[in-house]
DNA sequence: TATTGTTATACTCTATAACTATA
DNA sequence: TATAGTTATAGAGTATAACAATA
């Protein structure tokens, strides 16, 4: 594979065909890119401030409190202060919350397994592994 | 691999991760993302009209201009009018550009080659077979 | 009238700074 | 005084619309 193309290039190309795959999901739920992967992150774990959430997702804080008052509006998360300390608000999914984010996930990745079913079994399990190897840190998308 | 992020999200971060990783060798020869992008088509071969550039590397027209303006100011670029019909800017590297394309390339390789390196050599053959089989249409970062 | 390139404008996304409420 | 969250403002990047030159 000496003269292949760009590897950001590829990659970004890549990424750019999933999020464009995935928009009409997100869209038929009604929700945003954030807020999905904001309900991502709540259903792996609840949160105990804003601030943690949006680092572990690699979001701005400020960014995120649009997103947050539209799940909650929805009753997608819960939102409490915590009595410990009143500054902090606790996060975590409602049942609706949990609900609807297994529901897209399901969705989503019936798209990607469509998508590499056009590779073949060994180099999809590899591609796997090695963006599981790869990607660590960094932001939500 | 049943249990595994969204691969929008893992392929997303790998690309910041590699875009990250780029940005200090493109600073240091002092050229942007989308005027590397230009030097690396026009070095695929010359292009005949600006929006034919435009559309393969999947950028607007309009966002080229100040890239090409820059360019050619530094005669990486020539960019002159087609004499069979004047509106079209006939776009070709200098040699400069084509060498400068090449210089920024070769870094480019090394650190990609580095983050590879820390694969299977399996696990890496196969990544970029998929990436070259998947990636195909769409822009260039 | 249609097309290429250009300029001007508006819009979206994001980060920075200033504010409030708690501690 | 320090911190969590919020609001307001400004900046970068991008697309849309209007324009000039040429066909």
């Amino acid at each position: 594979m000496e003269n292949r193309a760009d590897l950001g290039a590829m990659v970004m190309r890549l990424g750019r065909r999933i999020l464009a795959m995935e928009r009409p999901i997100l869209a038929a739920h009604a929700i945003s890119m954030w807020g999905y992967i904001v309900l991502t992150a709540l259903h792996d774990r609840p949160m105990r401030t804003q601030a943690a959430l949006a680092a572990g997702i690699g979001a701005d804080k400020t960014r995120l409190i649009a997103v947050l008052d539209d799940l909650q509006r929805r009753e997608l998360i819960e939102r409490e202060p915590d009595p410990a300390d009143r500054r902090v608000r606790l996060l975590r999914l409602t049942e609706a919350g949990r609900l609807l984010q297994q529901r897209i996930q399901a969705d989503i990745r019936t798209a990607e397994d469509q998508l590499l079913g056009t590779l073949q079994e060994s180099d999809r399990t590899a591609l796997l592994t090695a963006l599981a190897a790869l990607h660590t840190e960094g932001p939500g998308i």
